[in-house]
DNA sequence: GGTTGCATGTAAATGGTTACATGATTGT
DNA sequence: ACAATCATGTAACCATTTACATGCAACC
């Protein structure tokens, strides 16, 4: 999905500004099973609305930057309802913590441990976070509002229950790695 | 982790070819958590082999096209252990089965259930592929192996029991997106 | 006869990130 | 005084994807 989807699929939720779209797409209660930054939100809502797939309108506030609050058209549910029924590409998961701990043995005993500990504390945050009201949320948000929250405790306990094989010393002596060694 | 560095990491485990990279990344027993195609590997390996972080021999095959296999040098080695210390970008997760699941009211029946077998197979699928042996395995490997599998078997179990909350009618009548309607 | 697998590679296009620019207000 | 939050936007850069090009062998 790019961005200009994720945007009008944000917009269906209620106006928004971009900043409150990227707001919601990172701290929001919901899995960040889709992200974006303001380089490509601002010029994506400009071209929605260009298009007329948005409206916009200027909202002056007080002691704060005016900020443009945008709405979705008829014509933007349209699209964007099509949008949800063309090619599914397939998941894509990429994490520079597991590829380092895929390599564990290259590393030093106190790079392991932090790696693994920053790792589990970035996903018991993420479900700290996600512990929202859902009043109000439709069924298909809450459904995978669901499966984010059971993936990511799954995540937890396995690193908890496994933290230690990754630490303990006996693995230093490997020679998975020949010619390898750990790197200070 | 950029394509240089994963190449570099596949070759850690010995010789490989562009091709074998590719297919060790989107095939081998361990979860997807670096993906990489041809248009990248390709000049990835040649950039490395420039830098002496890797050599290159072409061996012939009776009856198959010839293979460039590549090895990676002392220097690789280095180099690699280095990124293992460098700055750990977060994890980034992009699907788009869950962006459309989670505006499954504007989905006819059909398309939702679709949308979630499919879904579901996907992972069943990955799970099948990941049970290889894991003989000679190093620990860090194995762990992020377990952890994937853990992951992937929570999301499977989780699309088991909330299937039917997903496809029951009567989330048809739901008012949350108005102004959106099921699109055929 | 058509598709899949093996095998390499280039070029263009896409899409997104990063860095920069600006500026007021609120909290420490 | 300094950092963070709110707020928008541009431009350069980067990485990756996609499409194209080639060709033989094995299988159905």
């Amino acid at each position: 999905m790019d961005v200009k989807t994720v945007c009008l699929g944000v917009l269906m939720f209620g106006d928004a500004s971009g900043y409150e779209i990227r707001k919601m797409l990172e701290e929001g209660p919901f899995p960040h099973f889709q992200e974006a930054g303001f380089g490509s939100i601002y010029p994506a809502l400009r071209a929605l609305s260009r298009a007329g797939q948005v409206t916009c309108q200027e909202v002056v506030q007080p002691g704060r930057p005016a900020k443009k609050v945008y709405s979705i058209t008829p014509a933007g549910r349209i699209t964007f309802a099509r949008s949800l029924l063309g090619d599914t590409a397939r998941d894509r998961y990429r994490s520079d913590y597991l590829f380092k701990l895929f390599f564990a043995e290259l590393l030093d005993a106190p790079t392991r441990a932090r790696l693994i500990d920053e790792y589990g504390a970035l996903y018991r945050d993420l479900i700290g976070r996600m512990k929202g009201d859902l009043t109000g949320v439709p069924e298909g948000a809450r459904f995978v509002h669901g499966l984010g929250l059971a993936v990511y405790r799954a995540a937890v306990d396995y690193i908890d229950r496994n933290r230690d094989r990754l630490l303990s010393p006996s693995i230093e002596e490997s020679t998975a790695w020949s010619g390898g060694e750990a790197v200070k």
